[in-house]
DNA sequence: GTCTATAAGTGGATAGAC
DNA sequence: GTCTATCCACTTATAGAC
């Protein structure tokens, strides 16, 4: 015999609703109470579901990352792999951008991250990388990803070509970043990320793979 | 209370003891009145210096970005100008990692982060980086200074050996991040960035060092 | 240029009714 | 599990006295 009446509220409604209301309003409009009318509640009807202000947010960023396909680490060679989950990661923030900055601020306990680093060590470690280089390759795409994820370069230009040409004589044409805005920011990401694979993979042929020539990556 | 002989206020000490309070508690905890008691004034004295909230927070991010050198990019090869420009960039938003989610929204119209736009993408193409080549490099290296300097990577680790080696295999030495925060911080921007300008300097040889083969760089 | 006073509102969170 | 009622500290910003 189903309930009556459903409960209005669930975790995974508050959770889907905050994030919609961050993403179309920005992180300082996030409070509770805003929250609750958008749900169609009161204020005070969300503690039933999480204790504080800052667990619906943990909830937030949790679903963020728990949305980053790590499974390339599993089935492909470790700079395939790596390339996969930096371009899947970079999707999951830029959908959410304004939760970036409270996401940003450490894996924490958040279970969605520690299963995303526990991947991503893991399987750079299981193809040769030593241990400790394999923390800073994780760490320095981790912060590729979430600085582009941050803020937009290109939106950070005004479309008015007057303001810089008089004192920025090399932003003569800045003002034209802002129509670009997404050809330029992933433009720049996939410049960035190509290249920092390269040097990646240029290391590794020097060390790792010096030591472990014909050993396939995977 | 006698009135002070000299203005308690400048727009400058303003700024100084702003960045304080912001490296000190956070972006969320910075407000007007907290920022008054600081100087031992009221709140609505800073009014008479900076018509709203917001144009504090853009004078400190200003000031903030206007610590960066670019001055490599006049004397020095393109490759260690970005290298010597990255790190400086680097040690002016880890100085004060709370403004950075403010500073990163874009380059804006604040004159230090649009000087700064300007040297570099000067410099590159200068260097014969083609203009659309050089846009996405200092967008690049953005996102990636700007992203180590958001959150500390080890940081987000706990210190509790328990907490990860249940659930996440890989993880079971990862409470010694937070022991080493620095080292692997440091470390994880290091080997980034030179994988980057190692990638960096492959495509340039690749393009236009075999057009310009023979002209210096500088 | 700083002050008092105040507007007009939002914040997270709790107690207890139903 | 949601409600009403409430707490009160806190927010940005303005008006006008001195």
């Amino acid at each position: 015999m189903p309930r009556p009446r459903q409960p209005r509220l669930t975790r995974q409604l508050i959770v889907e609703t905050a994030t919609a209301l961050i993403d179309a309003e920005g992180l300082p409009a996030f409070s509770t109470r805003r929250l609750a009318a958008e749900l169609g509640v009161r204020g005070p009807s969300l503690y039933n579901h999480f204790a504080t202000k800052d667990e619906i947010l943990d909830a937030v960023a949790d679903a963020v990352t728990g949305a980053v396909d790590t499974s390339g680490f599993a089935s492909r060679d470790w700079a395939a792999a790596l390339l996969d989950w930096a371009w899947s990661y970079r999707r999951a923030l830029t959908a959410h951008p304004n939760i970036v900055p409270y996401l940003a601020q450490g894996p924490g306990r958040r279970p969605a991250a520690l299963a995303m680093a526990d991947a991503v060590y893991g399987g750079l470690v299981r193809a040769g990388w030593p241990p400790a280089r394999a923390t800073h390759i994780g760490a320095a795409l981790r912060y590729f990803v979430a600085g582009s994820a941050l803020g937009s370069f290109a939106r950070g230009f005004v479309e008015d070509p007057e303001l810089y040409a008089a004192h920025y004589p090399h932003l003569r044409q800045a003002h034209r970043l802002a129509e670009h805005q997404q050809s330029v920011d992933e433009g720049a990401f996939a410049l960035g990320l190509d290249a920092l694979l390269y040097g990646l993979a240029a290391e590794y042929a020097r060390t790792v793979g010096a030591v472990e020539s014909g050993r396939p990556n995977g």
